[in-house]
DNA sequence: GTCAGTGCAAAAGATTTGCATGCGA
DNA sequence: TCGCATGCAAATCTTTTGCACTGAC
């Protein structure tokens, strides 16, 4: 999805929750969307300084939230501690994520067999899945072959 | 393992790196073994004060470093944000968690299909797996049928 | 004109660190 | 005795909140 139809999006929720349009919230939507996926807070803090620098923290903190609860970001916690965000395709299909512990390039994928499992395993301990998180870490063709690769690495793999 | 057992290589791992024994180290090391699997600092520095009032927040930290670092304990991150703490077996396998997000029971599982799947998307991708972090969220058993069940749950159930 | 939104600074929570003192080896 | 370990407080770091001012509607 392009980044104009996400601003839209975004413009349209904040008018459905009868919230105001204001150029801090457009500019951090903005920026957030053009972003590399999963930035953290500091990253994008510095790259909306970039094109506004009086934009407070605290501001990008607000928008971040309100992002997340319009459902147009997402939240993820990795092994390094730090919070990272992305942005949510529509109607996007769950998915999970491969790590290169040698360039930090993330990879994003879905598995239809690895969901099956994850429900038998369930079943089986007596639980009912509502969600799931299942992390990867490793080193990336790129890495090993000693090639320099890109960290950019878009969209989905359906594995 | 019991505790007494894992004193012991606390014991043995304090000697092979130089350090010193203390009653603080002691009495933390031997609280965070016998309690509840997945301790947050916050639960073992209560759990620790309760034993021996004196000891600071800071040296609950410390050792908990130290235990990390020889092997003893391991960090988790779950998506609560906490850090959370849990002993570590010799030799042990490396396991995934499934929690209910409604009593916040934490059961440990193993998969060998799991762990195959993942090295197989992992290959597809081109990636060479080292390691890899899986948490189910759902509802339990229990809580499902209105029980009230025991939160505690031992060792790591292989499905 | 209103009141939500913003920037700033302060607060809050988690973790680390500096330093004088204590204590194990 | 010697130096690592401890307790305390202060410093960090991340995130949230209070408040007066600003600006969208």
């Amino acid at each position: 999805m392009s980044v104009r139809a996400r601003m839209q999006r975004f413009e349209q929720a904040l008018r459905e929750r009868g919230l105001k349009s204001t150029a801090q919230r457009d500019d951090i939507a903005r920026v957030f969307f053009a972003a590399r996926e999963h930035v953290s807070v500091e990253e994008l803090y510095g790259a909306v300084r970039r094109v506004s620098p009086r934009v407070g923290y605290a501001t990008v903190y607000r928008t971040l939230r309100l992002l997340k609860e319009c459902g147009l970001a997402a939240e993820r916690h990795f092994d390094d501690g730090q919070a990272r965000y992305e942005a949510v395709e529509e109607q996007e299909h769950p998915h999970d994520h491969i790590i290169c512990e040698r360039c930090g390039k993330i990879v994003e994928f879905a598995s239809e067999e690895l969901e099956r499992l994850q429900e038998r395993i369930a079943r089986f301990l007596g639980f009912v899945v509502s969600r799931h998180r299942m992390e990867l870490y490793g080193v990336c063709a790129d890495c090993r072959e000693g090639r320099r690769g890109s960290r950019r690495e878009h969209g989905v793999h359906q594995v």
